[in-house]
RNA sequence: GGAGAGGUGGCCGAGUGGUCGAAGGCGCUCCCCUGCUAAGGGAGUAAGGGGUUUGUAGCCUCUUCGAGGGUUCGAAUCCCUCCCUCUCCGCCA
């Protein structure tokens, strides 16, 4: 969510900024809907205050034991006056929230511009792509050649885009999920386990609802229950509807969760292994931060996220989207492509952004300003670190040895037992 | 799942259908007193929206006592539905 006053005082400034991510504001019609609402508003308050003004004047005369009839009867009519004038300026101020849940955040002036992902700024290519001497299998071919991949079973039991992994390869998804837990544990972030299913509240704190219901899982019952999309929307939400003391901050949370997507609209992408699953997990790092501070936060959970790519011996590069390819809720996002030979391309392997106030206004999430002591908004800040699911595709594919076996990297190897090769079963 | 109790400001806690955004306490801020400290005295201290305005100042105004409905001229207070917390029982990992 926007800023109402900014959006008040300045809607074609707002629609300049929403044009650099290629999403079309009409500022005009913005303006004349809130110019409607506050002669409305104004309109009701003031019925509203002759109400009050009326009813408490009836209290005194009680109390001092007067005739009541009298002033009761004077009122008569106020209350439909005052239902009507509220209802119409509870349609108006639906329509008006209805456009601001659909703008996406204002981007940060250093997003870099374009039209889609092959926009995106590369920022820099860390580590050299493996030349390898025999023929690259991708992950399925490795997985599978392990017995450790299996996705028709996993289609027998649910469907199309799961997998049962087992033996080695079952045990390398758990240990790059502790190595990276410890990993972030060790630079000061709180391990957090949260629920995995959450209510709608919280999504739309998050910014998924209620514009991109179609990519969740939703329970039957109890309906408003979802499984979670990332572990972005319960962690973020541990702050929602709270005041935290400056002190305090920055707040640095880590999570292990699954996540559910739906994956509509991706029909036909990547369908085959698992890079894009209904169901992976992730180590999520959260940040919740003073806003002075969020973009140095920003650049900090960067670089615990490369740690994590750089201590698995894995090549990638780091992107910083441009107006077209960034999510909704962010102002500014970086991505990690990790190096995948079989593809012989970078593929996403974590994204970080930063919403600045944009989530926290949605979810009420503020800080106790130093100087003068009032609630401030936060800003939050949330970033893989990094997804379990595609470390796993990255390290068999990136590690894979002649002989169809996998070079443990040594940062996994204490999380392994101590094996450092991983065999056919 | 059954029975009961309860959800009020940063925290604890009182609250009669009206003069209640809400006693009292804690905490915090400022001031006074005390040659440090402790103790004491005084004042202040919820959030959000809108209008006015150059203004995050001031002024005017609306809303908010778990959420949503309802009754009423008027609801923290009465009625209904829901959510959550706690205690006991049952069940269970």
């Amino acid at each position: 969510m926007l800023d109402p006053r900014l959006l008040r005082q300045d809607p074609h400034g707002v629609a300049e900024r929403l044009a650099r991510r290629g999403y079309a504001f009409d500022a005009t019609a913005y303006a004349a809907l809130d110019d409607q609402r506050k002669t409305l508003q104004t309109q009701a308050e003031e019925l509203q205050a002759e109400r009050n003004q009326r009813s408490k004047s009836i209290g005194k005369a009680k109390a001092a034991g007067d005739d009541i009839e009298p002033l009761k009867a004077a009122v008569a009519g106020l209350g439909e006056r005052l239902d009507a004038a509220k209802t119409e300026l509870e349609q108006v101020q639906a329509e008006l929230e209805a456009i601001q849940q659909d703008l996406p955040n204002l981007p940060d002036d250093a997003m870099p511009d374009g039209a889609d992902e092959s926009d995106n700024r590369v920022l820099r290519e860390v580590g050299t792509p493996r030349a390898f001497d025999f023929a690259v299998r991708d992950h399925v071919a490795v997985g599978e050649g392990l017995g450790g991949l299996d996705a028709p079973t996993a289609a027998r039991i649910t469907g199309a885009r799961f997998t049962v992994l087992s033996g080695g390869v079952a045990r390398l998804h758990r240990a790059l999920i502790a190595f990276m837990l410890d990993t972030h544990t060790g630079t000061g972030y709180t391990e957090v386990n949260v629920p995995y299913i959450v209510n709608a509240d919280a999504l739309y704190g998050t910014g998924q609802l209620p514009k991109f219901g179609d990519d969740l899982f939703r329970l039957v019952e109890p309906e408003d229950y979802y499984l979670i999309p990332t572990a972005e929307v319960p962690v973020s939400n541990m702050v929602a509807g709270e005041i935290i003391e400056p002190e305090r901050l920055p707040l640095r949370y880590v999570a292990h969760t699954p996540c559910f997507r739906a994956e509509a609209g991706a029909a036909g992408r990547d369908v085959r292994g698992m890079i894009r699953q209904h169901q992976f997990e992730k180590v999520e790092l959260i940040n919740i931060a003073h806003p002075d501070d969020s973009t140095a936060c920003h650049e900090a959970m960067l670089a615990s996220a490369e740690r994590v790519l750089a201590a698995l011996e894995l090549p990638y590069r780091v992107v910083d989207l441009c107006g077209g390819d960034i999510g909704f809720s962010a102002a500014r996002t970086f991505d990690l492509e990790v190096w995948l030979p079989s593809q012989e391309t970078y593929r996403e392997i974590s994204s970080i952004s930063n919403t600045r106030d944009f989530q926290a206004r949605r979810m009420g999430a503020r800080y106790r300003d130093a100087e003068t002591g009032k609630p401030r908004l936060l800003h939050t800040l949330n970033g893989s670190g990094v997804a379990a699911g595609r470390a796993l595709v990255a390290v068999l594919e990136n590690h894979q040895q002649a002989d169809g076996s996998v070079r443990v990297p040594d940062a996994l190897v204490p999380y392994m037992g101590g094996l450092r090769t991983i065999v056919a079963a």
